[in-house]
RNA sequence: GCUCCCUUAGCUCAAUUGGCAGAGCAAUUGACUCUUAAUCAAUAGGUUGAAGGUUCGAUUCCUUCAGGGAGCACCA
């Protein structure tokens, strides 16, 4: 029995084992007899109240065990990917008795009404015939029709259907009866179609390859509770439709914009994420502790510092992407850790950021879409247009254009700013007309637009106009009234910064400023950093937006929750 | 941190004015070798998020708590 089996080396391995090869977590379960087996899974279950459901897919992997297959299996080689397979369909032909090859119709492109049954007729008795194929992974569907089951398996690249017939599968039909949905199995077989047409692999040998002992959500809703979906993220990729390719699109941009950034030799380094001064930001930060050197630290909240010092050290071109980690509020484009792209150009200033920033996201497009695709993308029900150049526009010219009211004109900003109901109080008035920029302007801003031409108080790493010592060389990059990116003409006179530094952190007294105040740095521009550019692109943001998300926290693969009770 | 909303079977959702807690999927048993959200027959599945209160009677009304969502605040 099973002789099949028998003879693959790596998966559905008959038991009893030989206790050298046993790999099974729990000994007893090598052994023949399966009462024993049950008692002692029951005993060292947690739940004494194991549901229902849960106890019949322990009663089949029992079942499996008994016929000697490894419910949890094993390595299985050769398989090839759903989708190569699928590819693969121009291969199947219809053999007549005659040994005629016919090529099968279009079947993207065949009328409603076609009969692929009827077509087969006319042609007169035959056969498929297809390529032999391996493929594995996990049972999402499952129509038993007796001796003939249909078995629907997902991998990382689609899906495909299986038919298994008692029959074409000999003694492996044992497994099938036992299979539940969820279940992960691999399968050997010719590539075909069924009656209706469906691609299948007309299966010749099953193997199984792991359990799944948890019941899967409703085939047809899957998983609609936002909080199951964050908390079980495995399931929402296996069963929320467009997860896994958003996912793997955001794999996609990170790598484009990798690839964009070393073509024009700029140099990937992984900064430390502990630091005793979290500075870079204001943001409050995450505290921890070292216990061998008794010191608290922070999680960083920016990369800026220790990239910038590289630039004193001699990487002229120098980038991060890393995490950052801020001790703030949650919501839709907020979560407590994000994904930050940080680059500096030696010899640069903020325009060369600009046209750097357009690149990485023209670039991160095409990779998503293909070269030569346009730059149309559809984000909630609207559409931005993300053709390069995007619209460049000053913060005064859009203060006044939305707020109204004239930027220079301190007293009526600040009358304006009073009937939104914004702190004025012994506040920097710059501080003030940026907080009616916020609440007045940065919501109207569809974009993609550059905001440039800051007011340079509220900048206290920026480099100022030469000309104008009130403006700082720094654009945002504004989509959706969403901050996407940051950059700024960096400042490199060590004095001018420490003085910035210790007076000029926006909206903060002198006593948290110097907190923030960090001496290395500043030791290390008093050696000399080229004049540069410097950007900070947020990629959570910028994958929301490329990839058609509305939260952050659905672009995120484990977003912070809060723990989970009585687990 | 604040305001409002949500929490019912493993999953998705019902339940009239406060009056016996229901359906689909999943599960179990049976039938079926071309189905595709397979179908058909039968069976089983519940501390209505937790605790308290009002009431003859609470999924429903009230209070507190927990988790989540939306918004606000915070985020140079």
């Amino acid at each position: 029995m099973f002789a099949s089996l028998c003879e693959l080396p790596l998966t559905g391995r008959p038991y009893p084992l030989k206790s050298t090869s046993l790999n099974f977590h729990r000994p007893e379960c090598a052994q023949s007899d399966m009462a024993t087996v049950m008692t002692d899974q029951a005993e060292t279950s947690t739940d004494d109240s194991r549901s229902p459901l849960e106890q019949a897919r322990r009663e089949k992997m029992a079942r499996l065990i008994e016929l000697g297959v490894d419910p949890w299996g094993g390595r299985f080689d050769d398989r090839a990917m759903i989708g190569d397979i699928r590819a693969r369909a121009a291969e199947i032909v219809y053999r007549t008795e005659d040994g005629t090859e016919h090529s099968l119709p279009d079947f993207e492109n065949v009328a409603e009404d076609f009969n692929f049954r009827q077509w087969k007729a006319d042609l007169g008795k035959g056969q498929m015939a297809g390529p032999q194929v391996r493929a594995a992974g996990r049972i999402v569907l499952h129509r038993n029709k007796g001796k003939l089951h249909f078995v629907d398996i997902r991998d990382m690249t689609g899906d495909l259907q299986l038919m298994i017939g008692q029959k074409q599968v000999g003694d492996d039909w044992a497994i099938v009866e036992q299979l539940d949905l969820g279940d992960i199995i691999g399968v050997d077989g010719m590539l075909g179609r069924s009656n209706t047409g469906e691609l299948s692999i007309f299966a010749e040998r099953i193997h199984f390859l792991t359990k799944s002992i948890e019941t899967p959500p409703d085939k047809h809703s899957g998983l609609q509770d936002p909080e199951l979906r964050q908390r079980r993220r495995y399931l929402d990729l296996i069963h929320t439709e467009g997860m896994l390719p958003r996912f793997l699109d955001r794999t996609k941009i990170v790598r484009s914009i990798r690839e964009t950034l070393n073509e024009q030799q700029f140099v990937e380094v992984e900064g430390p994420t502990l630091h005793s001064i979290a500075g870079g930001a204001a943001a409050r930060p995450f505290l921890t502790h070292h216990n061998a050197l008794d010191i608290d630290l922070t999680l960083r909240i920016a990369l800026e510092l220790h990239l910038k010092r590289l630039m004193v050290g001699g990487i002229e071109r120098v980038y991060e992407m890393g995490r950052v980690y801020r001790n703030e509020g949650i919501d839709q484009s907020h979560n407590p850790e994000f994904t930050m792209l940080e680059v500096y150009q030696a010899y640069g200033d903020y325009c060369s950021m600009m046209d750097l920033t357009e690149k990485c996201i023209c670039g991160a497009i095409e990779a998503l879409r293909g070269a030569g695709c346009d730059y149309q993308l559809s984000w909630a029900d609207k559409t931005i247009d993300f053709t390069p150049p995007f619209e460049r526009r000053t913060y005064d010219e859009l203060f006044s254009e939305h707020a109204g009211v004239d930027p220079s004109d301190e007293a009526a900003v600040a009358k304006l700013a009073e009937s939104l109901h914004i702190e004025t109080k012994g506040r920097h008035p710059d501080v003030i007309k940026n907080d009616v920029f916020e609440a007045k302007v940065e919501d109207a801003l569809v974009g993609p637009i550059f905001v440039i031409d800051y007011p340079s108080s509220i900048c206290p790493l920026t480099k100022r106009k030469r000309d104008n010592l009130a403006i700082a060389e720094r654009f945002e990059l504004f989509v959706h009234g969403m901050e996407v990116a940051n950059a700024y003409t960096e400042l490199n006179d060590p004095d001018l910064q420490e003085e910035l530094f210790r007076t000029q952190l926006a909206g903060m007294n002198e006593e948290d400023s110097m907190a923030k105040m960090d001496t290395d740095f500043i030791r290390a521009l008093r050696y000399g950093m080229p004049p540069a550019g410097g950007l900070g692109i947020g990629i959570d943001r910028l994958v929301m937006l490329l990839t058609d998300t509305q939260s952050i926290r659905d672009v995120i693969l484990f977003p912070l929750l809060r723990p989970e009770k009585n687990v």
